[in-house]
RNA sequence: GUGGAUAUAGCUCAGUUGGUUAGAGUGCCAGGUUGUGGCCCUGGAGGUCGUGGGUUCGAUUCCCAUUAUCCACCCCA
């Protein structure tokens, strides 16, 4: 087929019999984010370049070739937000949310991102991030508490079980130039077993040869040195605290020395929750203290800590798993209209259910009862009606639950209002609808077992 | 940026050792009951066989290029 339009590389559309699976990621995510205090924050889909290539610094080619960077009319050059942190810091300085705001400042954020890298699974260039950030509080419990909110995510998604928490520490400015500098002639001294790209390492960040893939590279860094061996003590202390709290919080976790971060203003934790088998992108959140990035922007030095979660892999994993909820949630009830006095009617009823709050449906498309019952059917509703002009005169319509295809017969009555209305009494067996429309026709219904369901999922009490 | 695979109906895929009207399943629409879903039967709509070029009497099929998708590498803030 040759479609005029697609959608770029690196994209996804997310339609409407998948959507609900995002609605339930992100409602766990936000009820939890909240039960923890955070608030959030929703911020600005492009920035200033300069405020991402500066975070970034020069590590790597990041800056030059994986961000979408663009000059806007007015000269300016923009680049769309390739994670969440810098653009969290900024809002933060802007703000003045650390003078004004009582601290510690805690911020959460779901959001897309940005990345210009050749698509694989588990990774677009249009991705989502759940993030996390905490400011103003150097505290190992505050280290611990964002790592608690991203278990207890896994946990109420039913994947926490398969994904494991690595930490590590990687020291301070006062003890890890030491430490670099131990690393450094470690791996010059076996530098031409290197690979390419670690030779460059060698100079610019030494700690990044810790977590190349290339076997050799590995095999090397088996016998590194260990940051954890060089700490110094206040970072010794700071890490001890963070792993009694995970223990007390009864958190796995486990020592991963390798775990390191590409940019220098990354301080003490760092740590990743990794999943097994999603291959080679099994990093489903990772994130760590970050004390110096604040200041790195202008700001008064600010202890910070948080991460950031790729939804796409939380996803992918929860399929695999099966833990998405399974029950695809239809309409209560699907009016199916026959006659013009019947459609009315089945407008007016689903009127009056939709205004109670309960999602009703009526036929769109002029179509025959047998294909409204289908359509009833594939739409997944829980009961149908049909209104005609027999229902109409007699008053009297038959409702057909679709699971059990019982029928019963149901008073169609008039009210008192100008307008379907629906009620509902505290047990499914007097749920009923109730609908007036001028002295026409009402419907009051038995047996309405998915109401009381409804009714709980929070429309209209 | 590197490498591999793939591209035929809305979707999942057959197929033509190069030949005239290109198939199945599923989904969609309708009929089988002038008003009752899932099963069954029947019919219908829907494809310039990814795009461009080449070879050929003739290309969806072979060749080249190109684009897109998927997988892996690189990278991963």
């Amino acid at each position: 087929m040759a479609l005029k339009y697609t959608r770029p590389r690196g994209t996804q559309d997310v339609l409407p019999q998948d959507s609900w699976k995002w609605q339930y990621i992100e409602d766990v995510i936000r009820g939890t984010a909240r039960g923890y205090g955070y608030g959030e924050m929703r911020l600005p889909t492009f920035e200033s370049t300069d405020l991402f290539a500066r975070g970034v610094g020069d590590g790597t080619d990041i800056v030059a070739k994986e961000m979408y960077t663009f000059e806007d009319k007015g000269g300016r050059s923009i680049t769309l937000r390739p994670e969440g942190t810098a653009g969290v810091a900024r809002a933060v300085l802007e703000n003045g949310l650390l003078a004004s705001s009582p601290l510690p400042l805690k911020s959460y954020y779901i959001q897309s991102c940005f990345r210009y890298e050749k698509a694989q699974k588990g990774r677009l260039r249009e991705f989502h991030q759940f993030g996390i950030e905490c400011f103003g509080t150097h505290e190992p419990v505050s280290d611990v508490e964002t790592m608690l909110v991203a278990r207890d995510v896994f946990k109420k998604l039913g994947v926490n079980d398969s994904i494991t928490l690595e930490i590590n520490s990687i020291g301070c400015p006062k003890c890890r130039p030491a430490y670099n500098q131990k690393l450094r002639e470690y791996f010059e001294s076996q530098r031409e077993e290197l690979c390419p790209t670690c030779k460059q390492r060698l100079e610019k960040n030494p700690m990044r040869i810790l977590d190349c893939k290339e076997e050799k590279c590995q095999k090397i860094a088996a016998g590194a040195p260990v940051m954890l061996d060089y700490l110094c003590e206040d970072c010794t202390t700071h890490f001890e605290e963070v792993k009694n709290l995970l223990a007390e919080a009864d958190a796995a976790y486990v020592i991963n020395p390798r775990i390191v971060r590409g940019l220098d203003y990354y301080t003490n934790t760092v740590f990743e929750f990794i999943a097994e088998g999603v291959g080679t992108q099994g990093t489903v959140c990772a994130g760590g203290r970050y004390n110096g990035l604040i200041e790195q922007f202008g700001g008064q030095p600010t202890p910070a800590v948080g991460y950031g979660m790729g939804l796409e892999r939380l996803l992918m994993l929860m399929e695999e798993q099966g833990k998405l909820p399974e029950e695809k949630q239809g309409p209560l009830l699907y009016a199916v209209g026959q006659s013009e006095a019947g459609r009315k009617a089945a407008r007016l009823l689903v009127a009056g259910l939709r205004n109670a709050g309960f999602p009703a449906e009526y036929d769109l498309a002029n179509r025959s009862v047998k294909a409204q019952m289908k359509a009833a059917g594939r739409l997944n509703a829980a009961y149908t009606v049909v209104l005609g002009d027999d229902e109409v005169s007699s008053g009297k319509a038959v409702l057909k639950n679709m699971e059990t295809r019982e029928e019963s017969e149901i008073v169609l009555a008039e009210g008192a209002s100008g307008f379907f209305s629906t009620v509902y009494g505290p047990n499914a067996a007097s749920v009923g609808i109730i609908g007036t429309s001028g002295g026409y026709i009402a419907a009051q219904a038995k047996g309405l077992s998915k109401a009381e369901k409804l009714e709980t999922g929070g429309n209209n009490g």
